[in-house]
DNA sequence: TGTACATCAGTGAACGCGCGTTCACTGATGTAC
DNA sequence: TGTACATCAGTGAACGCGCGTTCACTGATGTAC
């Protein structure tokens, strides 16, 4: 009994290692290319593998893509918050840069919310388990406000700064004729100007 | 001679008009569903020819929502213009509103932007037409900015700017759960907030 | 005014392709006795 | 230990579909004489 258990458990463990090697090569391949170029043949070559194992671990290519961007948030939120010991006005700038700074590095991310976002077929399910997992980063952002003085719509005031530095990102990502690094530093330098309004707005947010 | 000129001019207008009442269809279209499920057969059928006929108007889809694009934004940029003839607080505020308004009800031309940002198969020349398309906003935003007192890196600030308001649009264009009257009052509400804090940013911006 | 011809907008049918997904099968591994 | 059987991960081939685009043709309109 306890053997069988074991087992089980060790096939489960199994089947999610599997399962992260194929997210692995799907992020890999989205980093790669545009996004309506990629199928399921090329993230299945990037594995190894043929494309129909792909379906024995993920029920759909949509399953798949949220997985990939799920695990990409769960990262930044880390990073923001493990940097988040500081004075205020410093961590704003850090979050503002971190975002920014990550995310375009790590583009593919944000080329799958984009995706989600303009394409409404999404499951109400998966829908839900997006917002979940964006919540917290929302929470992150609220509580680093509050610290620099706002007391009124603090929520709200996080949603234009999430919505601000995601405008950021979609904006100037094809800025074109500058090289990625000029685009990267582009981006941060607005990141912290955005900041620096957010900063000083904040305080006489009452 | 003159006549033929005429004629001539005539049949250039005609085909004008045509193109016109395709790119009418288009939009319609591109309102009415998700991006990707728009074919060049949905867009005939709205304007009530055969598909084959759009290619005799258009090189191809590309070109199509190119044009499409333009007349949109072209469309705000003239009613931010009009609109600001007032104090440069108001000015602001009205400037975020009629963006985010415009954008929020016609949100197929957003749609269409998502897509070229997302897809960096533009040929260079279309790129530039974007652009060009663009700039005069950024223009307009800059020119407020400086009225409220910003005198440091504004075009910078229009970035920002520009990329807070498109940042609104696309974070919550897809509001879960929320009526499309609900989703635009809140990112209207957004946009006032946004308006705000720049508002008050810029007067110290030096 | 009438006639033969040229042009060209408009079209339905077809092409060619790539995609997501499913199917039917193989062979390795584990299980029961 | 050996044998017959069950399971199931992995797979190449195939399905079915929809799409952007092109082709070959029609017929209306304009032109030349």
């Amino acid at each position: 009994m306890t053997n069988q258990t074991t087992f089980a458990s060790l096939n489960k463990e199994a089947r999610k290692a599997k399962q992260q090697v194929i997210i692995d090569a799907a992020e890999r391949v989205f980093a790669s290319k545009a996004f309506n170029q990629v199928s399921m043949r090329d993230i299945a070559g990037e594995a190894a593998i043929s494309h129909a194992t792909i379906y024995r671990y993920f029920p759909d290519k949509q399953a798949l893509l949220v997985e990939a961007f799920v695990r990409g948030i769960r990262e930044i939120i880390k990073s923001i918050r493990t940097s988040s010991q500081k004075e205020p006005r410093d961590e704003i700038r850090d979050a503002a840069e971190l975002f920014v700074d990550f995310l375009s590095r790590n583009d593919h991310y944000f080329k799958m919310m984009s995706h989600f976002m303009l394409n409404g077929d999404l499951s109400p399910e998966r829908v839900d388990r997006l917002n979940a997992t964006v919540r917290p980063l929302l929470d992150q952002f609220e509580i680093i406000l509050k610290r620099l003085g706002a007391e009124k719509d603090t929520r709200y005031l996080a949603h234009c700064f999430f919505a601000a530095l995601n405008g950021i990102l979609i904006t100037f990502r094809d800025y074109p004729g500058r090289s990625p690094e000029d685009v990267q530093y582009h981006m941060k330098l607005l990141a912290q100007m955005t900041a620096r309004l957010f900063e000083q707005g904040s305080a006489g947010w009452k």
